[in-house]
DNA sequence: AGTACGTCCTGATCGC
DNA sequence: TGCGATCAGGACGTAC
């Protein structure tokens, strides 16, 4: 894609475009070529020639798929982007969570995320930063993109259960073993998780790819926990489903 | 300032 | 078996 340029777009679902205003999106958008694709936590950039990024986030359901523009696209299809070689970047979204910008400046958009939980600075003790202070339940505090960047409802889960923390203690009260552990745990979350999809993207019949991903922790009320057999148990926190093994998570 | 919660959407799943 | 009700969640706005 990189090398390529918009001819137009047709935006189905007006409501996703956030920034601009759509007439200032589409316009923007045509005629210019793409530089680069990238990533930043959960967003897609792609960098345009004209100095504005495409900024795409697809929300819990959405999806990316490359095809020529007289193939008849999926009913889910909200948005198609239209490049100079005949072919559509079709964007899925059934549940149109999905998000679209077009940034002139998108260093100032992503200013306040933190880090990146696969790169080298995402140490024990930058995690350990970004909890001291916070009276919040530990996972409400991993769902803030602005303490790890790119963590999801699912993954915080996966993490805690992974280190062994509950979900509820304060975040400010981890001590300094279980934020290391915490800090592992998100890093083996995380690129565990990337392994399956990658393993899964050979084979394209196993989408969506989220259902690839195989949790650890089981996302069932009173299934056994794999580590101690106990029942699993179901709570909410800050209005999020979350899942844990109250043996194994203290 | 720090914390909590409602809102948007519709496919999948649950319970009667 | 069928159908209506409920559940699911990322980021933002609003409220306390």
């Amino acid at each position: 894609m990189p090398g390529r340029a918009f001819t137009g777009a047709d935006i189905r679902w007006a409501k996703s475009v956030r920034k601009p205003s759509l007439e200032e999106f589409v316009l923007g958008l045509r005629g210019s070529r793409i530089q680069a694709v990238q990533r930043r936590a959960k967003y897609i950039l792609l960098p345009l020639d004209t100095g504005s990024t495409l900024v795409l986030h697809l929300g819990m359901t959405g999806g990316l798929i490359l095809q020529h523009q007289d193939q008849p696209s999926h009913p889910m299809v909200r948005h198609c982007f239209f490049l100079d070689d005949g072919r559509g970047l079709c964007f899925l979204d059934p549940r149109k969570f999905a998000k679209l910008w077009l940034a002139a400046d998108a260093s100032e958009m992503f200013r306040l995320l933190g880090p990146e939980p696969l790169e080298a600075g995402f140490t024990a003790e930058v995690l350990a930063r970004a909890l001291a202070g916070h009276h919040i339940p530990i996972k409400a505090l991993l769902l803030e993109q602005s303490v790890v960047a790119g963590l999801g409802n699912l993954y915080a889960d996966e993490s805690l259960y992974l280190a062994g923390i509950h979900p509820l203690r304060r975040a400010a009260e981890l001590s300094g073993e279980e934020t290391t552990r915490l800090r592992n745990a998100i890093v083996a979350a995380l690129s565990g998780a990337v392994a399956q999809y990658d393993l899964g993207r050979a084979d394209p019949s196993l989408e969506p790819p989220i259902k690839l991903i195989a949790w650890t922790i089981p996302r069932k009320l009173g299934a056994p926990c794999p580590r101690c057999g106990g029942p699993i148990a179901g709570i909410r926190v800050r209005g999020r489903s979350t899942y844990l093994c109250p043996r194994c998570q203290i």
